[in-house]
RNA sequence: GGGCCUGUAGAUCAGGGGUAGAUCGCUACGUUCGCAACGUAGAGGCCGCGGGUUCAAAUCCCGCCAGGUCCA
């Protein structure tokens, strides 16, 4: 990176000038000529901590006066999106304010909802969990503020000097002295672009980052810029991307001893008085201890394992012993961390996020569970879901999609799961404790990692459980980096482009005309066959679907002058709608006529309908918080999966079927239009991307019922057409995800004919009808449980009578029983161990099909395996066991007196 | 999306090729004025489902279903 990209007229002009940091080197912008640091941490220690740098504000005046700022000079402003990103696929959380605009609008696609443009997104970045509560710095939420810029050839909003001056300005505008400001060089490398940035500090902390994107590592003809090792080119759109924290703000501008304390004042209050602590607010050795602690917890790097070691390093400059801070910091870094904890999941469940054991379910389900320990670890006589409401009312209800009472239900099934958890785990943990406390042992770190990694027990709730049953515990200080690790040979497969082939030829065709939009319930069209290649054919316009959002292809033919075609397979590249034929060829220029299978196409627009009607109603009866996760059209059957955080009773099923066939039934219309992107955004929300995000600068939006998607399908006309919906079964395919299979239409009658058949033939069967086919089947099966029950009680009794009838033949003081019986093997089996439990031996055979063996000894020498073996070969069949007891199987009849006399014979040398 | 763990009596679990077990709970009887406790006897199992290997599978192998859990 060059370095003539920081030397900004702005700059000059302001009279700051370029300075390296005497401790790190770093370059840096200032206008003190006597500063010898850069500012930044830990080079610099806070100077602001009791000595704020801005005037007082809260969190809500900090963000409007930010906003109003940027919005008096010429940005638009714009509302939040939600945390949980669902118009990417690449995460799972909102990370930045930038990725709110990515992929379409960063990469020109999508032009931005507004340019200039400012908006305060909330942010949420698991990375730095462990830190949370203890840097006094780091938070899971955080709300970045941000004013960005799009900047193209054909139009110029603003680069790097306005956007400096921006910042200068607003700093002085909530009462910051410039003075004080220093502006870092810090070339910015993220999600393959890159390009200059500067960090903006003030009072020893970062407080904003000024990125300006102009590199991307796409390869095109411009000349590249060298980062890392790595190319980086120049590209079209240039992009002013600003990150200021709202928190970090707040901080500075309250000079209170941590961020957390800036943010959330009430709450640590209440969460003191509720753990039994708050007196400490009033001891000033404890405030002096918290203020130096967070003092020197910002000039250092914290991340997982060194948490310790600075607070060794923190004892030793504050002059307490180690284990006194740690006695009073360890409860109040929970506080901490339970306070930023709830408001993270505030949002994350205030933004539907359903918690779950995958995606961005999991990791809500993780902040619940890691929360949920810390109250337990300080007592804490609080319900969850009430700091969790606190904090959704605290930012303020309007913005959260979900309704508290469902965040309540969800928090209380978790909790719930949680504990169930937890017990199931402490019995494991005590049974395995008490195995290694035998050997007097330590339980093994392998043992640790199988307990966290199959059963989630946490090795610190490990050591306690198996501290109470005298266990001690082998745990390492890295523990959860180890468990990583475990998991860590994840080998990427490459994506194979199945067309790379033709993807050259076809983005030199010009765009398909969709005629299956114009002329939604046509299934013939005429068109020109505009390109034709190896099986494939290119129309001017087609009504043939292309797959896609989960509706698969169109089948059907065509038809030319000389020849007729069968079409296999419909797919998009890019605008272009290609064909795929077979029995023929079609030239270029050919006219033909195109003739869709009706009755597929039919099937796919109920199914697709239907599954917008049966998302509505699912709402209707499950609650506002139900989204798609997914749907998938096919001939027979179509699926849908609902995200709900429990299972789907059967009576809620039939609720749902009832409710989406009086959708059915009303006949109402179905509407769709193409929207612009954003004011369609705007006007709907992101419910719209229930079936995945569809690129493009305008969307198409389909209103079924209430219902409102971005949907590229092919839809009935009105509800009425998809006939009837019929729900085949509901299925759990992860936890919080539901799917729901159904039929529409013919399809919907075809599957009840099915089930209708499965009845009546199970009815023959019976030989009953249908109506008696539940109780008779109760009636069987309780009746074959029954019968069985006798018949093995009259066996036993069988056996009993047998056995009185054989006495065995006494050979060396041993009662030796040798007997071919007719009987079960069951019944062979029990006369024969009979004959050992009286401390004799028996060898039976018998049976119908194959000849059973056993051989049963109550005698040390002789071992009734060794038996077995001979007897059955003898007989051609094959034999084992036990000592004690072993059978096997023989197939020629006619050699049972001989391996009988043989076995008898083997018994009595051996006694 | 990937990995790991677990499905056995109403509940909690043991058994890991050779007769399905324990504890609690349940039923009856005994002891007691009655209860608890105790004693005796008993009922209760498609050993998740389907295939395979084997003379023999709850047990080994494969697939499916269900639950749990960790990671991205």
């Amino acid at each position: 990176m060059l370095e003539e990209e920081y030397f900004l007229d702005y700059f000059k002009s302001q009279g700051l000038i370029r300075k390296k940091c005497v401790k790190c080197g770093s370059a840096f912008w200032t206008r003190d000529s006597g500063r010898e640091v850069c500012g930044d941490a830990p080079c610099v220690p806070y100077s602001f901590i009791g000595n704020p740098v801005f005037k007082p504000h809260s969190l809500d005046e900090m963000r409007e006066a930010y906003l109003s700022f940027f919005e008096s000079r010429g940005h638009a402003r714009i509302k939040r999106y939600p945390v949980a990103a669902r118009w990417r696929d690449d995460i799972y959380l909102t990370i930045a304010s930038i990725a709110d605009f990515q992929p379409f609008v960063t990469s020109g696609v999508v032009p931005p909802p507004a340019n200039p443009l400012t908006i305060s997104q909330p942010c949420i970045r698991l990375n730095d969990l462990d830190s949370v509560g203890r840097s006094g710095r780091h938070l899971t939420t955080f709300e970045m503020m941000a004013h960005h810029a799009f900047n193209s050839d054909d139009n110029e909003i603003y680069w790097k000097d306005r956007t400096v001056e921006l910042c200068d300005q607003f700093i002085e505008s909530i009462g910051g002295n410039l003075m004080d400001v220093t502006y870092k060089e810090h070339p910015w490398i993220g999600g393959g672009n890159a390009g200059p940035s500067v960090e903006v500090m003030i009072g020893g902390l970062e407080v904003a980052t000024l990125v300006f994107m102009n590199l991307g590592k796409t390869k095109n003809n411009k000349t590249p810029v060298e980062m890392e090792g790595v190319p980086y080119y120049p590209i079209d759109l240039r992009i002013v991307d600003t990150g200021y924290g709202l928190e970090r703000f707040v901080w500075a501008s309250k000079g209170s001893p941590t961020i957390y304390d800036a943010v959330f004042p009430e709450m640590i209050n209440d969460l003191m008085v509720s753990a039994g602590i708050e007196h400490l607010l009033d001891e000033p050795e404890f405030t002096k201890i918290l203020g130096m602690n967070a003092k020197f917890a910002g000039m250092m790097d914290i991340s997982g394992s060194n948490l310790n070691a600075m607070r060794k390093e923190v004892a030793k400059n504050i002059g307490v012993s180690y284990k006194k801070l740690q006695s009073i910091m360890e409860p109040v870094e929970r506080i901490y961390a339970i306070a930023d904890h709830t408001r993270c999941l505030a949002y994350m469940l205030g933004d539907c996020i359903v918690p779950s054991n995958v995606q961005e379910g999991y990791l809500a389900r993780l902040v619940i569970r890691r929360t949920l320990r810390m109250m337990n670890e300080i007592s804490l006589d609080i319900e969850l879901s009430d700091l969790i409401e606190s904090q959704m009312k605290n930012i303020g209800i309007g913005s959260f999609e979900q309704e508290i009472s469902v965040v309540r239900e969800i928090v209380a099934n978790e909790i719930e799961k949680y504990n169930q958890t937890m017990e199931r785990g402490s019995r494991i943990v005590q049974k395995i404790s008490g195995s290694y406390k035998k050997e007097n042992k330590k339980i093994p770190l392998k043992e640790l990692m199988t307990l966290y990694d199959s059963h989630g027990i946490p090795p610190e709730i490990v050591r306690d459980i198996a501290a109470k049953e005298g266990a001690d515990v082998e745990l390492p200080d890295n523990f959860y980096s180890l468990v990583a690790d475990l998991h860590s040979e994840s080998d990427e497969v490459a994506k194979v482009d199945p067309y790379a082939g033709i993807r050259q030829r076809v983005n030199s065709l010009p765009p398909t005309r969709r005629l299956y939009y114009e002329q939604v319930s046509d299934t013939e069209f005429e068109a020109m066959v505009i390109d034709q290649f190896d099986d494939f054919v290119v129309l001017d316009q087609t009504l043939f679907y292309p797959e896609g959002g989960g509706q698969p292809a169109d089948i059907g033919s065509f038809v030319s002058q000389d020849a007729m075609v069968k079409v296999l397979n419909t797919f998009k590249i890019g605008e272009v709608i290609i064909h795929k034929i077979k029995g023929g060829v079609l030239k270029r220029g050919t006219p033909i006529k195109g003739l869709v299978d009706e009755d597929y196409r039919w099937t796919m627009m109920r199914h697709h309908t239907a599954t917008h009607v049966l998302l509505h109603a699912a709402k209707e009866v499950l609650g506002a918080h139900v989204h798609q996760a997914g749907a998938q059209k096919d001939y027979d059957s179509s699926r849908i999966d609902l995200r709900h955080f429990r299972h789907i009773t059967p009576e809620e099923l039939k609720k749902i079927e009832i409710a989406a066939n009086r959708l059915v039934y009303s006949n109402i219309h179905v509407l769709a239009e193409w929207e612009d992107r954003t004011k369609a955004e705007q006007k709907y929300g992101f419910c719209l991307y229930q079936g995945g995000v569809p690129p493009g600068k305008s969307i198409r939006v389909v209103k079924v019922a209430g219902d409102v998607q971005a949907c590229a399908g092919t839809h009935c006309r009105n509800t009425g057409e998809i006939g009837t919906i019929k729900i085949i079964r509901v299925e759990h395919i992860q936890d919080g995800i539901e799917r729901i299979e159904f039929a529409a239409g013919i399809s919907a009658v075809r599957y009840m004919q099915k089930i209708e058949s499965l009845i009546d033939s199970s009815a023959g069967s019976l030989n009953v009808q249908r109506e008696n086919l539940p109780s008779s089947v109760e009636r069987f099966f309780t009746e074959w449980k029954d019968q069985k029950k006798i018949i093995e009680n009259l066996q036993k009794e069988l056996v009993n009578l047998k056995i009185e009838s054989l006495s065995g033949e006494v050979i060396k003081g041993v009662c030796v029983a040798v007997y071919e019986i007719n009987a079960s093997p069951k019944e062979i089996l029990s006369i024969a161990v009979n004959f050992a439990n009286k401390g004799g031996v028996g060898l039976i055979v018998g049976g119908d099909e194959k000849i059973n063996v056993v051989v049963a000894s109550g005698v040390p020498s002789v071992n009734a395996g060794d038996i077995v073996k001979t007897v059955c070969n003898i007989l051609g069949g094959k034999g084992g066991g036990k000592p004690g007891l072993a059978q096997g199987i023989g197939n020629d009849r006619k050699q049972i007196d001989n391996a009988l006399s043989a076995g008898k014979e083997l018994i009595s040398k051996l006694l």
